[in-house]
DNA sequence: TGCGGCTATTG
DNA sequence: CACAATAGCCGCAG
């Protein structure tokens, strides 16, 4: 073929474009398919092309270019007419990065990236309404600097021309995000190097795109076996109303028939259980399962009581409605993910997919033909802390299988008390623990511990932290900031923890996020799909006979992530087994031959 | 109807 | 019970 020139790669390299430069990417909303007028590329700040989707999957196979999309929106648009890209840079998610929060809209971001005041980003009059949309300008920058409403709130998909223009001002966007994290500079420790905040950047990015993969394509689930743990614990799929108020009695009654002198509650009102254990001489504060569970053997009620509470939690949250709700007929189970949400910039699920009981895991199995391959990062925390501190001491430790061996040797105690010397100080736990371990941990990992109390101080004083990998965690938007006097004690020390923590945990979700991504981009090759992330665990559905392949790749890239992410010999470290059902790996790797491991 | 509190599940 | 999250129900204010 002698055409190579027509098609998108040949225009794009003609344009000067190589592999992992950045191409804007513009995809209007409403069309399930994409034909010719609802997708634009730019490849510079005036010059892009309308295409169809089609020509941007063929370009991004042969090509491979970065596509800047301006949120995960874009993702799952392209994913929705079968496009899935291979890489981007997300302005949200590079926005949520750089500036923290989370609104990333279009006209924020812009206004946060050329310094302009976020109260000041224009919206649209309400009162217009009533006239109808006005008119994009042509022009979508405003006379004041900040993109006008028109434009960010949708008008750019109104005509061929403004859909082109809006790819050539997400370009702009993203080379001036690329520049700004190059540059930004904040925190006295450890102050993390431009070359790890761009590869942040990207792979954050990135996981946009695979959090519309992971909402698309769903966790597999066996319905029957679904169907029929739940008629084990709840009884059978209720026919009618009547039915299901039958079975709910039956089940308030097995703790009811407890009750003294016949006494009666409401069951899901803690008030009246705690009148309904006070009548059987029981007094407790409050009725958290904790609490209740040393009076077990007190009263026949208490054990009852949380059996019924174990029982009711399934009833309510993952019922059959649930199943009805959040598992489609193909037997996948499908939730809204986000990339980067919270505190520290997690990625966070809906339907139950981070907080499913253990005991349902057991319907989660891989299709015919299939496994899993299950990946979970060991102590991945303390790991994370030594590298992000660089404490060469705690560095040396993570040699270990587990840290927490040598850790004790070096503070003179046993293991369980090292391990929760090293939690504590992670998380700013204040009670319950020797406070000599805490002494002797301040002296054998000084650069560690003074990381954490740093992020600990600045919290307290209200100041702003950034990640490791850049991210911009907020203490500045709270109420009570700079009122040294009008604000409690428990408030305070409350925000320290919250620091502490957050840069611990906001490194690890960056490091999962970066390996997650690896393992997408690698595992397409042997059809294995990423269907859960985990915080720190990875599900990779995976065709059976590439299992194998997909066990060292899945390690192969932990390992690849690892020296991209951390300069030093931090060692990090996964089990990877391979199992046909979920619930299959947590016995397999405690009970079973060594797990792959890799470092 | 909205929202804080309580409770449970997960990492 | 130390950190993070989603989610349902109750009780109360408006």
């Amino acid at each position: 073929m002698g055409d190579h020139d027509q098609d998108l790669a040949g225009r794009l390299r003609q344009a000067g474009i190589a592999r992992g430069d950045l191409v804007g990417l513009a995809v209007a909303p409403g069309r399930t398919t994409a034909p010719v007028g609802t997708v634009a590329v730019a490849v510079s700040s005036d010059a892009g092309w309308i295409v169809t989707a089609d020509e941007v999957a063929a370009a991004d196979a042969s090509l491979r270019p970065r596509w800047v999309t301006w949120s995960g929106e874009t993702a799952a648009r392209l994913c929705g007419c079968g496009v899935r890209l291979a890489t981007s840079w997300d302005i949200a998610a590079v926005h949520r990065l750089l500036f923290g929060g989370w609104l990333a809209g279009p006209g924020l971001a812009w206004a946060a990236i050329h310094g302009l005041a976020a109260d000041g980003v224009p919206a649209h009059d309400p009162g217009t309404l009533f006239a109808g949309m006005p008119s994009p300008d042509e022009e979508p920058v405003g006379p004041d600097g900040y993109l006008r409403a028109e434009w960010a709130e949708g008008g750019w998909a109104d005509s061929e021309s403004r859909l082109v223009r809006w790819a050539c001002v997400a370009l702009g966007m993203a080379r001036e995000q690329e520049a700004a994290l190059g540059k930004t500079a904040l925190g006295k420790t450890a102050e993390p190097g431009a070359g790890v905040r761009l590869a942040t950047a990207r792979s954050e990015s990135t996981a946009e795109l695979l959090c519309a993969e992971l909402a698309a394509d769903g966790l597999p689930v066996d319905l029957e076996v679904a169907g029929r743990l739940l008629t084990e614990i709840i009884g059978p799929r209720p026919r009618n109303a009547d039915e299901a108020t039958r079975i709910r009695a039956e089940r308030d009654g097995l703790v009811l028939r407890h009750a003294p002198g016949g006494a009666t509650a409401d069951l899901r009102s803690p008030v009246q259980v705690r009148a309904l254990l006070r009548s059987a001489g029981i007094d407790v504060p409050d009725t958290r399962a904790w609490r209740l569970e040393q009076y077990a053997k007190v009263h026949p009620i208490v054990a009852a009581l949380l059996e019924w509470r174990k029982a009711e939690r399934v009833a309510t949250t993952y019922g059959y409605s649930w199943l009805d709700a959040c598992v489609g007929p193909d037997g996948r189970l499908r939730g809204a993910w986000t990339g980067s949400d919270g505190a520290a910039g997690r990625m966070t699920a809906s339907a139950g997919l981070h907080n499913m009981p253990a005991v349902l895991r057991q319907a989660v199995i891989a299709e015919d033909g299939h496994v899993f391959v299950r990946a979970d990062l060991g102590q991945i925390e303390p790991r994370v802390l030594a590298a992000v501190s660089g404490d060469r001491a705690l560095i040396a430790a993570t040699e270990a299988d587990d840290l927490y061996l040598p850790v004790a040797g070096e503070l003179g105690v046993d293991r369980p008390t090292a391990k929760v010397a090293m939690i504590a100080a992670m998380y700013g736990q204040t009670t319950g623990y020797g406070g000599q371990a805490a002494t002797r941990m301040k002296a054998a990992y000084p650069v560690a511990m003074g990381y954490l109390d740093d992020a600990d101080r600045q919290a307290r004083a209200g100041h702003d932290l950034r990640t490791y990998g850049g991210r911009l965690v907020r203490m500045s938007s709270g109420d009570g900031e700079g009122v040294p006097g009008g604000e409690s004690r428990a408030r305070v020390v409350g925000r320290g923890r919250y620091g502490r923590n957050a840069v611990i945990q906001g490194a690890a979700a960056e490091l999962f996020k970066m390996w997650a991504v690896t393992v997408r981009a690698r595992g397409a090759a042997l059809d294995a799909r990423v269907v859960l992330c985990l915080h720190d665990e990875l599900l990779v559905h995976v065709p059976e006979r590439a299992a194998g392949a997909a066990v060292r790749l899945v390690g192969d890239c932990l390992a690849e992530t690892a020296r991209r992410w951390v300069p030093g010999p931090t060692r990090f470290l996964a089990e990877i087994t391979t199992v046909k059902c979920w619930a299959d790996a947590k016995p397999t790797a405690r009970t079973g031959q060594p797990a792959d491991t890799v470092s």
